[in-house]
DNA sequence: GTCTATACCGCGATAGAC
DNA sequence: GTCTATCGCGGTATAGAC
């Protein structure tokens, strides 16, 4: 692999692990292999090659919530995707790939900023598109504010993050999120179809499952 | 003032809006107007400071959560509290003054991370409290989680605040709290009181309201 | 495209005078 | 209790050789 993405995987990395600002180019070089030349070379300096990086990871994660999402198209119950998400493998104690840059001050650079609120755009989007289609089948009442149910289901998981690494605990990202898909189903009516055998909203949250990988929030 | 209590104020300030990693001596001696001497004569540290700063922001914040949570001792709805609670006026371009060290590596040290777990585990107390009194009336169902149910409502907020800097829109974070509100009340069922008029749960997220100071999450 | 050498600055802390 | 002077270190970037 070229020096440029071994320089970008390693930005990557650092920047789940430790944040922007405690991330040096020192520390991007040796953990790439590469030197001050290459560094220089591709990218106009820790900012620029920060920027690339968020927006590849972008990239992966918005694919994999996607991915999660679009069997909806196929007449699978949006519900049934919602639980999907909310029960998706994390690593609870890292924290949010991107969310985690919230917290920085350096959130207020557009070359951050952007990457991080455009992987959130999507998201939201994406879990529109599952709330919509509840409402259109009725399963929602009309007068429900339909992004704000989103919104709050997006900062579930994010505020669960800040629970694990508070008390050193991943098991409260589950909690926060099995408590919220206890609400939620409290609020969406039941599918109308036969099927009211094993509810598959009904299973424990999987970041107690270390199993396969996941580039989702 | 003591030159102790104007650096613990000129820290706690500075605490707030950029975090620990990025918070360093020098500015804090200059927002406090005290000299190297007066630092390491009164504090061990940057550590030593941070920390103990951290402890008077978080007895100020439990004292602001306990003021809104022990109404219900005197009879008060408890969903109404938590509905006061999630509706509070919050400054959410800033973030959660504890909260937001969850994202820093610093939240590693036992100095840091011990006043911050304090805070959350004093409200998670108080939240409990009047989930506690919910399920005591039979306004909850026997079977929900009531520890997931409180761990996500502090989520919400958590992540409310995350998506509120993400877009730069403190809007953000109350939709993210009308939302859960609204879960919240399709959970819970209403109080058997004859009060059947204006629904207090029903207000609007308060953080559009930056009239008075507010010390909670 | 990659290397090494170098520069400038601010961080975090210490020393010792007053 | 507070001041100024100083130190060692690492962050971020540039220069110029190969």
């Amino acid at each position: 692999m070229d020096a440029k993405q071994r320089l970008l995987d390693a930005t990557r990395a650092l920047l789940w692990e430790q944040g922007y600002e405690s991330t040096s180019p020192r520390a991007i070089q040796a953990r790439a292999g590469a030197g001050q030349g290459s560094f220089y070379h591709h990218f106009t300096g820790k900012l620029d090659l920060a920027s690339q990086a968020l927006d590849q990871t972008c990239d992966a994660m918005l694919a994999s919530v996607d991915a999660l999402v679009d069997a909806i198209a196929d007449g699978d119950d949006p519900l049934r995707a919602l639980a999907r998400y909310l029960s998706q493998p994390r690593d609870a104690l890292r924290g949010c790939r991107l969310g985690r840059h919230a917290a920085e001050t350096a959130i207020d650079l557009p070359e951050i900023a952007r990457p991080v609120a455009r992987y959130f755009d999507g998201l939201t989007d994406a879990l529109g598109r599952c709330v919509a289609r509840l409402a259109a089948d009725g399963r929602l009442a009309p007068d429900v504010d339909r992004t704000a149910l989103v919104d709050a289901l997006v900062a579930s998981v994010q505020g669960g993050y800040v629970l694990a690494r508070v008390h050193r605990d991943p098991s409260r990202l589950d909690a926060a999120l099995r408590g919220t898909q206890t609400m939620l189903r409290a609020l969406v009516r039941p599918s109308g179809d036969g099927s009211t055998g094993d509810d598959p909203t009904d299973s424990a949250n999987a970041s107690t499952d270390p199993s396969t990988p996941h580039e989702d929030s």
